[in-house]
DNA sequence: ATATCATATGAGTAGTTACTCATATGTATC
DNA sequence: GATACATATGAGTAACTACTCATATGATAT
């Protein structure tokens, strides 16, 4: 005979009904969870952590990051994008230049913790 | 006429060599870029953020986050397995049950740095 | 204005990812 | 043993991403 369908979710009753309810009332609401993983996940590419490790020690323009990561002014151009969009990045026109930096200290923090994190395995 | 091709790198010189020059004495080495950029990729998803803060809290087992987060069994154990792999979590097997919990206080330093971030926008 | 150069951006694409669904494994209970 | 249930996992897929290439913008210099 065929069992029926399976749904997959929990059977019955929760395991721990009494700490699921606890969690749940100290859960995040779901915009701030967003914002949250948006976070991590533009520090989740080898490309924009190497430009935000170099634009945390000095200001930089687009070509000398692009000269620093041995990677094409395109390709910098877009993650720098990316990170200003986030608001990480902050910029300065000097002529034709674009000067970049570090736009807020918070990321710094998080930056150096997770760097702390790494160095420490 | 046809301009020669043009490459998309920096052309003749560095528009800050000593600027560059003192960058580059301070990129940390590939691996740790790359373990680094996997770190914050990690939390770089709602569910898996979901699951992290939920740890935090409390020992869960699999069936108990499923019910939390609201999504099925099988996802939850597939991100699970993603968060097991960079050594994010533990378990603890009772039976057919098994029980996650954080393994790293380093990364509850982490978490509470970008929520704290989060926190403040 | 024309050419040159720094940067930005759109289209296209190869690679990745987070999920669903089906199935497997392993444990407890009958 | 057989069944039931918790969890794990493989295949398949839709969505996303980071890049390349071509082109656009905008400033300086001739």
């Amino acid at each position: 005979m065929k069992s029926k369908l399976k749904k997959d979710t929990c059977e019955i009753t929760y395991v721990d009904r009494k700490k699921v309810a606890s969690v749940r009332k100290k859960i995040k609401p779901e915009y701030k969870i967003q914002l949250l993983s948006d976070t991590f996940k533009v520090l989740g590419d080898p490309t924009r952590v190497k430009i935000v490790f170099a634009l945390s020690q000095e200001e930089l323009c687009v070509c000398d990051i692009a000269k620093l990561l041995g990677t094409t002014k395109s390709a910098v151009s877009h993650q720098l994008r990316v990170l200003r969009n986030m608001r990480l990045v902050r910029y300065r026109k000097n002529g034709k230049m674009v000067y970049y930096s570090l736009d807020d200290e918070h990321i710094k923090n998080l930056f150096d913790e997770g760097l702390r994190h790494v160095e420490e395995l």
